[in-house]
This record gives structure tokens, sequence and C-alpha cells, in this order.
DNA sequence: ATTTGTGCAAATCGTTTGCATCTGA
DNA sequence: TCAGATGCAAACGATTTGCACAAAT
């Protein structure tokens, strides 16, 4: 009986339940490493680059026994974004995609599937770039290459 | 009292309210110059390069006397981008910008502003672009060169 | 006369917010 | 303890749709 009460206790508490590095991140991030960012910084950084909506992550965390609400999933990534742990991208004017690399990089989508692809790295060259109007500066360049399939 | 009558017939059907260019131009598309399609025409192509949202073209439309719903704006928009007299501009993803420059450009976006602007002709080079994965082809590549304003 | 377009209001979709409740430090 | 997180449901803004009515050919 006290071994179960002691058991609850632990797991709730400070079970190995995870990537440490995550946790350090997390609070690198000034974010606190809860039950739900851990759960879907999990999903969303342990299988190589990702590009996410917010609904898909939703799914798989539920599907990954993490019943997280999908407003708790749109806020853990806008804190993501703002913590520079995803970039937002920006494709077509209804879904938001949420990309795992934040390095400077280049994207395909591919209309017919409504998917998300890096651009293999070090490809793409823009030159030749206009002056910004007065009293303007350049944030970001972002290039988007559509594809459809061939006939 | 005849002459009343006779003006407001013409009114609604011949009267010469228009750039016969905008009506072969719709013609030439497939479709009816319809007196909304007509006005919303001219608002968008009599200015020079426009880019405009939905929204503040349904605006525009009732500040000029042209009383046309927000539906069919949407409508219009949609019906002239297939067309090819428009093009959907993505920049972020809330609101759809469409813009009455249909040919091959880039474009600044400022953020700030929400506003987007045309990259003067002839800049921005993109080279080096990547093969696109097996079975596909490029459509289109869009560059959007975000601005915000110098400190 | 027939086909096509239009207006309106309601429906939908992605996203955000308010608030009561829970949880991590 | 107690600031900060979370869940839920309701609010939201942009866009779409269904259907009765109106206009174009």
């Amino acid at each position: 009986m006290l071994s179960i009460i002691m058991a609850s206790t632990i797991g709730h508490t400070h079970a190995d339940n995870g990537s440490p590095d995550l946790t350090q991140r997390l609070r690198g991030a000034g974010l606190r490493p809860t039950r739900q960012r851990m759960s879907l910084g999990r999903i969303l950084f342990s299988k190589g680059n990702r590009h996410v909506s917010a609904e898909a992550l939703h799914e798989e965390a539920v599907l990954a026994d993490v019943p997280v609400s999908l407003a708790t999933v749109y806020n853990t990534l806008h804190q993501f974004t703002e913590a520079g742990l995803l970039r937002a991208v920006a494709v077509e004017s209804s879904k938001t995609y949420f990309d795992t690399n934040t390095s400077d990089h280049h994207h395909f989508f591919i209309e017919e599937e409504n998917r998300v692809v890096d651009v293999p790295a070090s490809h793409i060259s823009v030159t030749d770039l206009p002056e910004p109007p007065e009293g303007m500066e350049i944030a970001r360049v972002d290039v988007i290459v559509r594809l459809r399939s061939k006939d």
C-alpha cells in the first residue's frame, strides 16, 4: 500500500520519461518542461526535420496516448516558434505549417498533397536582391518552389 | 417620363459604362460581363498593379457605390484567378492577397503594415534550383522578401 | 426561356481567447 | 504556495456554401 502511494507519487514527478536534452532546451528557452510540452517536443524533434500543422500534431499526440487539447497544441507551437525551436512556413493562406528545421533554407510545396518539404541544403541562391524601400530592411527571404506531378 | 423609362432601361442593359476591353477580357476568359464583374474588374485593373484582399476590395466597391456582397467578391476573385486575370499571393496564413500583375515576378511583404508590394522587375535571380523529386515538375517559384522597419 | 450570376444568411474551417482548474518549481 | 499551464467551450475572422431570386444571352 505504501509502495503504491510512493510509486504513483514518483511517477508523477520525477520519472525518467524523456531526453534530458529536451528538458534543457525548454528550460533554456524559458519554458517550463511540462508534460504536454515535453510530449509534443518529443514528437516534433525526435524524427528528423518535420513540417506539421497544428491539427496533424494534435492527432499524432492523441494517437500516442498524449491527450492534449488542440488549444494547447496551438499555444505550444507558438511558444516554440517564439523561442526559436520552430519556424512557421507560410505556403498557402489557410493552414500554417511549422518546421523543425530553423536554419536558413527553403521549401518545396507539393500542392496536390498539401505537403511541405525542405529543399536540400545549399541549393538555391537568391541574388540581385533589390534595395528595400527607404527605412526598411530585409528580415528574411522565403523561397517556395511549387511542385506539381508531371503528366 | 418616357425618357426616364428609356434611360433606366438602357442603363440596365447596354449603357456605355466601361472599357470595352474589359468586356472582351472577361468574354475571352469565358466569363459573362455582368455588372458586378465589370465593376470589380474596373476597380482592379484601372489603377496599375494592385494587391488586394477580398475584404478591401469589397469595401472599395461599396464606397464606389457598387453594392456587391462579400460572397460575390470572393467568387469573382477566384473566377478571375482561375481565368488568369489575377494571381493569388500567399504571404501569411490568414488573408489571401490577389495581385493584378500576373507576370513572373516576386514580392516584398511589409509585416507591420500587412502590405504586399511588387519587387521591381528584373530584380532577384533564383539560381541553383534543386532537382524536383521524381515525377514532379516545378510549377512556380515564389520569393517573398519580408521587410521590417529599420530601428 | 434557359442558363448563369448574385445576395443573404448560415455553415465551415483554422485559430484564438476567457476562465475555472490543475501542476511544476 | 502560487505563478504559470492546461482544458474546454465559446468567440473569432476569413472563406464557403445552399438556396431563392435576378439578370444575361
